[in-house]
DNA sequence: TCATTAATGTGTT
DNA sequence: AACACATTAATGA
């Protein structure tokens, strides 16, 4: 099985001047709509995408059909490949979750940003860094673990990402189908089913269609 | 509001 | 895990 896990919280806007922000912001930007791919394995692009609104997945279609989703990047992230840098993203597909906004950045413009920005080559080394030790960490749960095991894994790490605190619950702010769930821990969709509804007797999450919110005191210890 | 489709639930092998 | 089928929620004409 090919279980790759890239979850990074690192907002690489953070680190930028507001004149390098203005800058983007006026760059060609473009919006993708939810379902829509962004880019195919072989396709090199030749530039770095960066994330201004939206989701996108990361996945790989095994030779049978199956996806597994190896990857989900939020608002603020960066992805995509030129010819000295890479994001790790060169042999998977992305698709857009959501409606999702994007510019496009050139080689040269990525080295002028890089110029103008030192700190902002160390917040891309501190996202690439986090995405392999995020990668490493999933990929021992996915081998280690029973399916609850995981599945309760991929819920804290995306209450991390996504989520926001209401009273006792951490909603997760990602809509994503038992389908989809079940794309990301290697299992089936039914059986990610039984699982949720499982927890959510226990009241240790709360669900509703596309929509899961976790009690925080049930997985505090899970947090990091 | 109704009909269609998508998401989820459940039992059986 | 795979399948068939039931139920329910979302969508949109």
């Amino acid at each position: 099985m090919n279980k790759l896990w890239y979850l990074s919280q690192i907002n690489i806007f953070e680190e930028m001047s507001m004149h390098d922000l203005e800058k983007i912001d006026e760059m060609v930007m473009s919006t993708v709509k939810k379902g829509e791919l962004i880019s195919k394995p072989g396709k090199d692009n030749q530039v770095l995408f960066l994330l201004k609104k939206g989701k996108v997945r990361l996945f790989k279609i095994s030779p049978d059909g199956q996806q597994f989703t190896s990857g989900i990047l939020g608002d603020g992230n960066i992805f995509g490949e030129i010819e000295t840098f890479s994001t790790g993203t060169s042999d998977v597909y992305i698709d857009a979750l959501e409606e999702v906004t994007l510019c496009a950045l050139k080689k040269d413009d990525f080295k002028q940003l890089i110029l103008n920005n030192p700190k902002l080559a160390l917040k891309m080394i501190q996202v690439l860094t986090d995405r392999i030790r995020e990668s490493d960490k999933f990929l021992e749960q996915l081998a280690v673990g029973d399916l609850k095991s995981r599945i309760i894994y991929l819920l804290v790490k995306l209450a991390e990402k996504f989520g926001t605190v209401k009273e006792k619950w951490i909603v997760l702010n990602i809509a994503l189908t038992h389908q989809e769930l079940a794309n990301m821990v290697g299992a089936t969709r039914e059986s990610v089913s039984v699982v949720l509804s499982q927890l959510s007797k226990n009241e240790q999450i709360k669900t509703a269609r596309k929509k899961i919110s976790i009690n925080r005191e049930e997985f505090e210890q899970y947090f990091e």
